[in-house]
DNA sequence: CTAAAACCCTATCGGGAAACTAGGGTTTGC
DNA sequence: GCAAACCCTAGTTTCCCGATAGGGTTTTAG
């Protein structure tokens, strides 16, 4: 199940896609048009500032705003940041492998093989789609 | 993420469904051979045979057996009974479908679109794969 | 200059689910 | 009849998600 983090983040990120110029977006403005508590939806797009993919402007004024063009941002990016691993089972994980405590040998691991499997698809529809391609 | 209880469950079943013939198999002997606490297993399997997936013998010589040969077994039935929804997100679930408190509009969300892509994925990969195949 | 707007940051907290655990009850085979 | 095995309910503990609190800091309009 996807988190509501990560639902937030990518409704708010593709709020911000969607504005024609690269003006900066309050986070009040978002969290009113796409019903996300203020306060939460705060500490999200903080995450995603440190992550490299928004910056901000302070002030009055001020906002967040895309680093880079929308086209440039693929979701396998995004769901790291805000989700962490993309695969169903740490040890099928690209970037965020971890051993399972229970099985000796992954190789004859009958839900190791399943998940891979997943892995792959889920995967390519993340590389497939931008953060243009959800606006 | 793969709970504990699903990744347990299919771990059992593999196990069982490896045996030459069908007879019953213990939970002391699978857990034992797949490092799963005894009793935790118990009620994963218990939950298997109540949903028609396994089979009982009590008694001296008892244990759980399959109640179809594991080809006709798809992985969709057993992700279902032991996960619930195959989906990302409530509302492109297609057993376990609801509608989010957050969006109006499940077409203009950018989101769905994108989560209804993995599911289809997904769930591709689970009709295509039954028991027999991850033995 | 200054006040208000806006982001920055840390800490905390309640609730709910996941992962077991306990403890007996019931059936069966030898 | 006793021990092996499943059956069943009901805890318990741990963890983390989602949200809130409460200020601090920076910037800019006027």
């Amino acid at each position: 199940m996807l988190s509501k983090k990560t639902k937030y983040g990518l409704k708010a990120l593709a709020y911000i896609a969607k504005q024609e110029n690269n003006d900066p977006i309050q986070i009040a403005e978002i969290a009113k048009s796409e019903n996300i508590s203020h306060k939460y939806l705060e500490s999200i797009l903080l995450t995603l500032r440190k992550a490299g993919v928004l910056s901000s402007k302070k002030g009055k004024g001020g906002g967040y705003y895309l680093l880079k063009a929308p086209k440039k941002i693929p979701m396998t990016d995004i769901i790291r940041i805000l989700e962490g691993p993309i695969a169903m089972v740490p040890c099928v994980s690209l970037n965020y492998y971890e051993k399972c405590d229970d099985c000796e040998d992954e190789d004859t691991c009958s839900v190791h093989k399943l998940m891979l499997q997943v892995r792959d698809n889920t995967l390519e529809v993340f590389r497939n789609n931008t953060l243009a391609d959800i606006t």
